[in-house]
DNA sequence: CGTAGCTTTGAGTGTTATCAACTCTCGTGG
DNA sequence: CCACGAGAGTTGATAACACTCAAAGCTACG
């Protein structure tokens, strides 16, 4: 993408960008840290790391080093049964942190893998957890953002446990919305960047079920699909269904 | 149930017992504190309280004051949409920590309710958090407890997106067992508190066919139920049912 | 000891999985 | 530039697992 001259070759994963120029800092682990404070984090964040599409950033069992906030592209993270059956137990965005799971046994008990082209800070957790020892702004944050991790995981719960097949896809587009918009980017159109196979691991559901729903929703006028591409065209009766009216059928009057 | 003398009619939620005396100390947030750093956390503690069937520790939209260690007794934790369907996202037992999930937003998420006579103890969450700021253990036993919380919830997400019935119903049936051991209890015998509705809205089922599911165990060979008294017969291939290995039907060689 | 709630069991149905074939897309190399 | 191939996605037919509705049996508590 850069224009290449001599001088540039330079390893990309010891780049490092300051907590306090990132455009993500108010989503992230910075939020609510003074200018001290900040740079106190700042200085523990030791690289970038750059994954390509498929690349994983640890896998189950893998001993915890660091937590990992994404910069930009895409993660998800998978549990597996021994016969092959995949439970995708989050995808993750921009801003968003990963690795929390492993703290209890300091090992990773899933793996997590690059869903395309993307970047990640690497937090020394044990580096975080002396900083957040002095800093009470940054242990109030990290907690906060830990229970957030459960308040998600719980939603899901509600979603795979009760809700039926068209309602965990709406929810699951209104979450995407809902998270693309704090970055500011559209709320109405974007792009997937998991496989069919992903979201169905993700929703509890058979790949073909998502496939049969997406085009049903188009159908419907719901939303517009290209392969990946996601126009939402009805958020309202989208954002229903999503809280759980999914079974009043579709009467679209 | 005591007999009652004109002196001890005292009130009950004054009650408290020092963390340094309680069985549930090696289970609970005490975990690795040092002796004047448990009297800290005792002060903190305000009361004991105690909670009949039915009972509500706290109610979704409820504003979040206290962490509550449960004493004695179990209490379920539940989600609802809004037509009525619930999802329970846990059962909590002794030595188990409650309502981690209100600190993302200050409120609780969810209902908690005591499925029969139980204690909790209250750990009121702003004092909580001062505390492991000092308490260099605290802070660390609580980001464990935290992370537990979060493990949890994943595992849960396996069981409810990609396990069948009688594996999920397996694998609670295990994880009872597990966790009651760590009581000093029977890993093989115990009774369950709550209802089939209750494990039904747990596991994603009908309440219908966690009874037939029982009933089928029953014939199996692999438990024993009368009524809410279940006996572990087969641990062995329940543990390979919860761990996924339900879908070689029951080829009882 | 009666009653209300919980549990079991049965019959029939439906949502979603599975298996299968076909199409589309996109990257790669001839 | 186009042909090719592989992976991804769509669509159809069929089947199974679990749900719903229904009724009877059980338990426990007042």
């Amino acid at each position: 993408m850069q224009k290449k001259q001599a001088a540039t070759v330079i390893n990309i994963s010891s780049i490092k960008a300051a907590c306090k120029d990132c455009s993500l800092r108010e989503l992230c682990l910075p939020l609510g840290l003074s200018e001290p404070d900040l740079s106190a984090l700042d200085k523990l964040i030791k690289r970038r790391r750059a994954l390509k599409k498929g690349e994983t950033l640890y896998r189950h069992g893998d001993p915890l080093r660091a937590l990992y906030a994404i910069r930009s592209g895409s993660l998800k993270t998978t549990g597996l049964i021994e016969d092959g059956r995949a439970q995708v137990t989050g995808f993750y965005l921009p801003g968003e942190l990963l690795g929390m799971d492993a703290i209890n046994t300091d090992q990773h008990p899933c793996n997590a893998e690059a869903l395309e082209i993307s970047e990640v800070c690497d937090i020394p957790y044990a580096a975080l957890e002396d900083l957040a020892q002095k800093v009470p702004g940054l242990q109030h944050q990290l907690l906060r953002i830990m229970s957030r991790e459960i308040v998600r995981d719980e939603d899901m719960l509600m979603m795979l446990g009760r809700m039926t097949a068209e309602e965990r896809l709406a929810s699951c587009l209104m979450s995407f919305s809902r998270r693309l918009a704090r970055l500011g980017d559209s709320v109405v159109e974007f792009k997937l960047s998991m496989s069919r196979q992903d979201l169905g691991d993700y929703l509890g559901l058979a790949l073909e079920t998502v496939s049969r729903l997406l085009s049903r929703f188009q159908d419907e006028g719901l939303v517009s699909v290209h392969g990946r591409q996601i126009v939402l065209r009805n958020i309202t009766r989208l954002r229903s269904m999503a809280a759980g009216n999914g079974r009043e059928h579709s009467a679209q009057a």
